[in-house]
DNA sequence: CTGAAAGCGCTAACAA
DNA sequence: TTGTTAGCGCTTTCAG
């Protein structure tokens, strides 16, 4: 029923270990052993079982990805796209495939990496980091496990890619400094992300540098993914030097902000700018589109699984934290008339 | 180093077989070996390795998933999140795992989904189907291989998870004709795609017992996935009898002929309205928010990894199509004032 | 350059 | 109820 190797070295009339060698490219094997072992795969349609071939070779040309869960939504749409296909755009050029894993609790995700891992079943990881994730990171460098973050860690050794989240920040505060803006807010997530918090310190750095002072009762730390409706704004709406700009760390809450504007009478950007992060398709969708930073999402996920199966060759860079170019794109949201 | 199956048979003082038999759970073992043995896998942290179980199991508990490739971009955005979110919530409760696949050609894909099966990597398949994958679906066949088709299939035998496209596309053009338009335009794509025929059929039924001619020159099949700028429309919206509604078959689609219409001075739904399926952020976002026919994509990948699960436990479902329901979401883009 | 033999880590008859 | 044995299909020494 099934062909293996056996069938294909009695056809061919040689060993086993001479098919496994054609197959593995073994340079020391004559040309007409070759066709004649190339002809019987041909004619069998033989195909090398995975499973047999990754139990003794102890490998398995699989690599995992783990993503944030549920609590995470938010994030992970907009990720999640883009990473997974810079990832399988590599991937399905170098013959990997690419197991994908994701959990409601982080319990279960736990228990899904470590059968992975223990498990055999992959080579390597790529995980995209936040602080649940740490218990994760430390399980995978306790067992001294191929993996690269996307993200960002706190431990040197760790492979990461990442983006520039200060100077992104920085940057994006700018542009808005430069349009006239010196009454700025900034809507993050929580500090304990280094994301948020790298973002919201390149936001703090532009205003310094441009001599503005920061003006804590602009600063709004949302909880990441929680459903919310930004009630603190029309307060600070009210007030006579009320922000001219918002800095928001993604497009989803610049959309929810600029709703929330629009039902307080204000417009944008005539009455008030906003920019965001990660250039979306919410950014360009929305009404007015929102000038966001471009992170290269898909080049965090295609940087990350070249770099993963380099480590696995053995070429692991010496450079062990790569950073994605930002690009901020200008539109409606910002465009001071 | 690692810890095998011999090293917990050791220190239990019991055969491999019979730990191997604690962890199937093999029920005629006694309770005191099972505790030793048990014991013994906890303090050698034993996992067992997944290659090896599968190369003697034939099963891998793993399933892939094979995405149309770039070229379809636009239709595999909106699904992919939602489809693939159905399907791991499910796998990740029941201890498989999940390979995604997709590439740029489709003889690339083919490649990968050989190596997936002859190599035995995976045990099963969830295909999101459409034309060109085809000769896929017929190798599966071919090798009866356990797979599910997320779309439709013209042979019986295969199992499907699918829309009622028909009825669907039916629903919203009544919606549409409900309040008082009679000169409805399509949208859509290519009639080769069942999912766009269908769409079309279920608007043409509508009219007609609706006793409403069809009209021509309101029908419009663009090439789904290019890029297009709706050139058309500016003509027939200039017609003396011009269509006061449209119906698109995507929500990218809608987002796309509204700002058409924008450019032409039209205003949505004052002066046409615009419905679309598939309920994305897209109609959600958009300015007006678009009516858009829900179908249950989450549920398509619940469903598909349901059925496929079953099949591989050989439960297979007696009725081998399984619609999923749709639920018309009306928004402000077909608002009668 | 090629073959024989051992073994990757596990499961599943078959005995006991 | 448990152990012994064989073997899943492949790679890889080690000889030759």
């Amino acid at each position: 029923m099934k062909v293996t190797i056996k069938d294909v070295a009695a056809l061919a009339g040689v060993s086993p270990s001479t098919v496994s060698r054609v197959i593995l490219e073994n340079p020391k094997i004559s040309q007409e052993t070759v066709a004649k072992v190339k002809d019987a795969i041909e004619r069998l349609n033989y195909h090398p079982n995975m499973m047999a071939k990754s139990l003794v070779s102890q490998s398995t040309s699989t690599v995992g990805v783990i993503f944030p869960g549920p609590t995470e939504q938010a994030f992970s749409n907009v990720f999640f796209n883009e990473a997974i296909r810079g990832i399988i755009d590599y991937t399905s050029k170098h013959n990997y495939d690419v197991i994908i894993t994701s959990a409601n609790t982080l319990a279960e995700l736990q228990k899904q990496v470590v059968n992975l891992v223990r498990g055999g079943k992959v080579d390597g990881l790529i995980v995209l980091s936040n602080r649940f994730f740490d218990s994760i990171v430390q399980f995978l460098t306790d067992q001294k496990f191929p993996f690269v973050i996307i993200g960002n860690s706190d431990e040197p050794t760790h492979f990461t890619i990442d983006n520039d989240n200060i100077t992104a920040s920085y940057d994006v505060t700018m542009h808005l400094i430069n349009q006239g803006h010196t009454s700025i807010g900034f809507i993050g997530g929580p500090r304990s992300i280094v994301m948020s918090s790298d973002r919201f310190l390149g936001y703090s750095k532009a205003l310094e540098e441009s001599g503005i002072a920061i003006r804590p009762e602009l600063i709004f730390e949302y909880s990441m993914y929680s459903e919310n409706n930004y009630h603190e704004i029309p307060l600070v709406m009210s007030l006579v030097n009320r922000p001219t700009a918002f800095v928001t760390i993604s497009d989803d809450i610049a959309f929810g902000i600029i709703q929330k504007l629009k039902e307080l009478g204000r417009k944008v950007p005539e009455d008030i700018s906003v920019v965001s992060f990660n250039n979306t398709i919410i950014s360009q969708i929305s009404s007015p589109q929102i000038t966001s930073m471009e992170i290269g999402i898909y080049q965090l996920g295609y940087a990350s699984i070249f770099t993963l199966l380099r480590i696995l060759r053995g070429e692991a860079p010496k450079e062990r934290r790569l950073i994605i170019p930002h690009r901020l794109m200008v539109r409606e949201s910002s465009i001071t008339k």
